[in-house]
DNA sequence: TCTGGGGTCCTAGGACCC
DNA sequence: TCTGGGGTCCTAGGACCC
């Protein structure tokens, strides 16, 4: 097998910076919502030392004393240039897998071709001059070896953004590689393995399977035998149906009454509830949580399942489920900060079996409701989110909602407004 | 003062059954 | 007083990923 990781450098960076082409050298940075983190740095910002996942207020001085230019996330913007990347992608293969929304797995072990470096420096040129995008490739035997040839790609500009496992020395280059940059290995398997004086891959990928299944899992096997040079983790070519979906949001400012929470929880449920719609899916189940503060006090993570009599897709069902599991959970006298809803036990909608005891009145009212929820999309789409919305959603504060003040996601100036 | 959001998979242990 | 054994299914929580 021949697998070529592609993986986009700084990719949402670089995506804002398809806007802005007068960027390009000068340090810039994405943030989470709500003003939160750090998710993305171009390669001065790192030079800068911001870190990745760092609270935005740590560096806030820094960014503006180094004149750092800051971005919200603009995920319409990104999944864009991901479909426009995945495009271009699959000319040089018949056989990929879109593993996220700026990374592909390429599966390049085509009888026909004779350099894949030089086959992968085209596939690099073709996306930094079609579309802007710089990307680091990696090519090796086993998925989990491609992604550490891709890194190496990216942090070594000897290579120039390619880099090639196949007839290389595995053991002397797995000797260099700390175990936690493996795919797979977590900070938790790490801290676990160094107690055991497990720190390269090298010495990770010696260790025997019975061991490593003892004391972590299966995947943990799986992940030596990849190192080994043996593919046991397939290329997924088809999106396989979602299995869950969540809608979630830390709020502005911590919360503690019933009414805010409510208008929080309904949101999340309405949200959630077009996401299931738009792929023609009805949820089984509903999961309702609440959420403080995990860095003060005691975390207090309250959370509910509702089991829904059939599977649905309506909005007033989820939306009535959210809030009764609401109230199930609900505690006075917490800050809360954050609420979510997510739906569980997904299938195709309108096959649902009827119910031994249920008569005709239940089917029609769950035709209705479907073509109801389909009328109240439509409006939506054509007409702007939100036109259509739960009367309890049309209200006053919304404390609730995330703030997104001081930046315009254009200028990306920290102005204050 | 201020710390993201959305996923998947694995496992241990409880519930239940015979 | 003494209190089986083995199987399946489900779920919550943990770990990991981008």
């Amino acid at each position: 097998m021949r697998f070529a990781l592609c993986d986009c450098n700084n990719f949402f960076v670089s995506c804002e910076r398809i806007l802005r082409p007068e960027l390009e050298g000068k340090p810039v940075i994405v943030l989470s919502c709500n003003d939160g983190c750090v998710i993305s740095r171009s390669n001065e910002a790192k030079a800068l030392g911001i870190p990745m996942g760092e609270p935005f207020f740590k560096v806030r001085a820094l960014t503006e004393a180094r004149g750092v230019t800051v971005f919200s996330t603009n995920f319409a913007l990104y999944h864009e240039v991901s479909r426009r990347v995945m495009t271009v992608l699959s000319r040089y293969t018949d056989r990929m897998e879109t593993y996220s929304v700026d990374e592909a797995f390429l599966d390049l072990s085509i009888a026909s071709l004779t350099d894949p470096v030089e086959y992968a420096r085209g596939i690099r040129k073709a996306l930094l001059e079609e579309i802007g995008i710089p990307v680091s490739i990696g090519i090796a035997s086993t998925k989990t070896l491609a992604k550490l040839a891709a890194d190496r790609g990216k942090k070594d500009p000897e290579t120039g953004g390619v880099f090639s496992l196949e007839g290389l020395d595995l053991d002397a280059f797995l000797e260099k590689v700390p175990v936690g940059d493996v795919w797979g290995i977590g900070r938790r398997c790490t801290e676990s393995l160094s107690r055991f004086g497990i720190r390269t891959a090298r010495r990770f990928r010696d260790a025997k399977d019975d061991w490593l299944r003892r004391h972590f899992s299966v995947r943990a096997v799986h992940t030596a035998w990849e190192l080994r040079g043996i593919s046991c983790i397939r290329l997924v070519e088809e999106d396989p149906a979602q299995k869950s979906i969540q809608a979630s949001r830390s709020f502005g400012k911590p919360l503690s009454d019933l009414e805010s929470l409510k208008e929080a929880v309904t949101a999340h449920a309405v949200s959630a509830g077009e996401r299931l719609r738009s792929q023609g899916l009805a949820a089984g189940t509903l999961q309702v949580y609440l959420s403080t503060s995990r860095f003060r006090g005691n975390l207090f993570a309250p959370a509910a399942t509702m089991k829904m009599d059939a599977p649905t897709s309506s909005n007033l069902l989820l939306v009535k489920a959210a809030l009764e599991g609401l109230e199930r959970i609900y505690a006075p006298g917490h800050a809360f900060t954050k609420a979510g809803v997510t739906l569980l036990d997904l299938g195709p909608d309108g096959v649902t079996q009827q119910g031994l005891f249920e008569g005709e009145e239940v089917l029609l009212k769950r035709k209705r409701d479907r073509a109801l929820m389909a009328a109240v999309d439509e409006v939506n789409r054509t007409l702007g989110e939100g036109t259509l919305q739960p009367a309890l959603l049309f209200s006053k504060e919304r404390e609730w909602e995330p703030k997104h003040e001081k930046l315009s996601g254009k200028t990306g100036k920290s102005d204050g407004k």
